[in-house]
DNA sequence: TATTGTTATACTCTATAACTATA
DNA sequence: TATAGTTATAGAGTATAACAATA
């Protein structure tokens, strides 16, 4: 146990990043197919599913780590598409706020469910392992995205 | 104890799919934006990666998760920043091999360290977060490419 | 003045279909 | 005939810069 512990500490960072890379790397890889499936690309289904809560233009940009003047033309594509609606907020007529429609909503998940290779590596997982990805999740999380802590 | 383990058994498969897309998705964007501090697109620094051993076009296409038709123009950008190079196979000549020049590799490697999120979030683990991280991306790669196990 | 969203521009990424060279 | 790569095309994503409306 002790010999584990210390092979453990000699795994790198870079092994590490190589190791998410690859994970990340193919689970946006299937997303994009089953969005591409149901008609959308994959901007447009990351899009859907980042305006599940109202959300201002702006800050759906910060969520799809895009520059704010590429929104216009994805929820123009969105709104074309009935899948979401952009209207103005009450408190200060410049924020537009980007809703998803409810056709909008069974079209995301009907991606979701049709990511069959997400689904069948996350259920191969045991209780104590889902649990160690959602804490390991929740940890990098924060780190990932530039946040304090 | 007994109930820790009741308690995780409940985690969903859909609360794992939203865990690993913030991840993923925080992760390419640190990626994208070390990439284009570096003056590369994110597709043409994740293409640099997929290259460190030569590969022919269609396997890179593969490993992009795109069309092959597409190659032939991230492989022509990357030829003419001269990070990579190209040329036919010995033994089938309509194959062409893609492979990263030391230029390249210097580029890649530079990005990578350039990925200061992902380097604070993943040194945030111990070694026994390491170890269980790293046994848990090998065992999602394989069923997320939809290889048999 | 500062901020939000949009437009204009130029370039890259993307899939589809048709083409060539080789096997 | 089948496969690897390319080209042509059209549409979508991307950042930059300049703009209008609102604060």
């Amino acid at each position: 146990m002790a010999a584990m512990t210390t092979a453990a500490q000699r795994i790198t960072t870079a092994e590490l990043m190589e190791a998410v890379a690859g994970v990340s790397s193919a689970f946006w890889i299937d997303f994009a197919a089953a969005a591409a499936r149901h008609g959308l690309s994959a901007t447009q289904g990351k899009a859907l599913g980042a305006v599940l809560e109202p959300v201002p233009m702006r800050a759906l940009a910060e969520r799809l780590g895009c520059d704010a003047s590429n929104v216009t033309g994805i929820v123009d594509r969105l709104e074309s598409l009935g899948l979401a609606t952009r209207e103005a907020a009450a408190a200060d007529r410049r924020v537009k706020i980007v809703t998803i429609t409810p056709t909008g909503a069974e079209v995301l998940q009907a991606i979701r469910d049709d990511m069959s290779r997400a689904h069948r590596a996350l259920e191969s997982l045991d209780g104590e392992q889902r649990a160690a990805l959602l804490a390991m999740c929740a940890q990098l999380l924060p780190l990932l995205k530039g946040e304090p802590a």
